[in-house]
DNA sequence: CAATTGTTGATTGGATACAATCGCCAGGCG
DNA sequence: CGCCTGGCGATTGTATCCAATCAACAATTG
């Protein structure tokens, strides 16, 4: 009953910086699609820092008018991973010092929160598929891929809390830390430690010692903050040479 | 400066449940201008929850076209103020037990986290200010204001911290249950109690306590949330009768 | 008589067209 | 020679128009 053409003329951009990428078509919206596609883009770090955001160029991207493209603009901008002035256009937000305590500030007091509130919640079964995705941390290497189990790992007892604005907060916050996190090189020297504070903290779910737990959180918090607070330091004085703003959505380079 | 020839036919909606009321010029945008009206009609209860909110009414209401309109709607829906729901339109949010607890805890925990770090940093023209907020909160007693008043007493323990995001976050959450507490009669049943906790609070901030004001909260928390909790339990048995959904967008009757 | 299905109306989502604003650069003036 | 100002191009913000989807109602059929 859906034949229908309309226009035809998706455009299919060839060395766009997001690779030609498609929105899929299983949310509701179009403007949910493009959401999705230039959220992963950021946090998967295709998209850098500071880079500007065109409408008309990412409307001819997506190959779609600039009504969606400014819907998900808007919903990036309240989720806190680009930056939106009015009639200056939208950047890809850059993280601060500050930014980065305040982040990890606030996941690490709701996560604390969610603990106290989730981890007498918690089933068998429950700790059962902690089990596997911990398990899972120890073996798998990719920075990516590492990160996205151990959020998820964190998620399940956010998710055990049955508070969904909390882990909506959380996950945001999250996102916008992601893509420092799972730089390679700081990635290899820390996974090891990443990764028995990961397996502490399980240890203490599956026991349903809520105190162990908020105890493994808040070492997570003052080693984890100390380092990556290090990191980025270091990341934002190598980024100052290459000055950004210059072109106006021509990326150029990435970061790396 | 602004001779706007333009169209002029604003329409000036006089039986509205807003009142008629016209949006502010002070943003850069119409969207913006919008939204700040729309809120404040929220939190303020001028519009009861499960109120469906029309998109072209909307826009005749306010005098502009209907993509102002949906940028607002999609900055409130991100703030959790209205649901939107994809070809069906938007609603005011309703709140349930269960967000209630999550919007206290996190509101707790929040400001939790922001005393351990902002009362250090607190300077004296802060304690000045702040305590001629809590003084006046012993005088005034027009709900609204008085929890207009409170909000921003807290809110300057969270702006000593410096952390934006933090603000905001505690600032969307106090938003979605403030329409709750600022019903005349529960708020005269309980605003002696909450002057009292309010002004035990600031003293351990102007002595820069921490522990002292981290208790002062935990009272705050544990007290205030079972009221509310009561208040609003009521709220919602007695919401029953009226069923919302019937109107598609003439208000009918306000929630009072 | 009830359930289902087709139709119709209304409302939202998206595209296109137009207006307003901002940034940049050239030209003039102190 | 440096600073300010005014025009110009580009991009965003807004209005209007069209298409897709949903909900209610009615007619038909078991």
């Amino acid at each position: 009953m859906n034949a229908r053409p309309k226009r035809e003329s998706p455009v299919e951009a060839e060395d766009a910086p997001l690779g030609g990428m498609l929105i899929g078509k299983d949310a509701r919206t179009l403007g949910a699609n493009v959401t999705t596609a230039l959220r992963s883009a950021i946090v998967q770090g295709k998209l850098a820092p500071g880079q500007p955001l065109g409408q008309e160029y990412l409307a001819r991207m997506f190959g779609v008018s600039r009504v969606p493209i400014r819907e998900s603009l808007n919903q990036l901008a309240a989720e806190g991973l680009i930056e939106v002035e009015p009639h200056k256009g939208a950047i890809v937000a850059r993280l601060s010092l500050e930014e980065l305590d305040e982040f990890y500030g606030i996941i690490w007091s709701l996560e604390t929160l969610a603990v106290r509130v989730g981890v007498p919640l918690l089933t068998d079964a429950d700790i059962t598929a902690m089990k596997a995705v911990v398990d899972q941390l120890d073996v798998v290497d990719d920075a990516v891929q590492w990160y996205q189990l151990s959020v998820s790992f964190h998620r399940m007892i956010l998710i055990a809390a049955r508070w969904p604005r909390c882990l909506r907060i959380v996950d945001e916050c999250r996102k916008n830390i992601g893509r420092y996190i799972t730089e390679p090189q700081f990635f290899a020297e820390h996974v090891k430690q990443w990764r028995q504070r990961n397996r502490a903290l399980f240890r203490a779910c599956s026991r349903r010692d809520v105190e162990g737990a908020v105890k493994a959180l808040d070492v997570m918090r003052r080693f984890s903050t100390a380092q990556i607070r290090e990191h980025l330091k270091e990341s934002l004085e190598a980024s100052r040479a290459p000055a950004p703003g210059a072109a106006p959505w021509r990326p150029g380079g990435k970061a790396g």
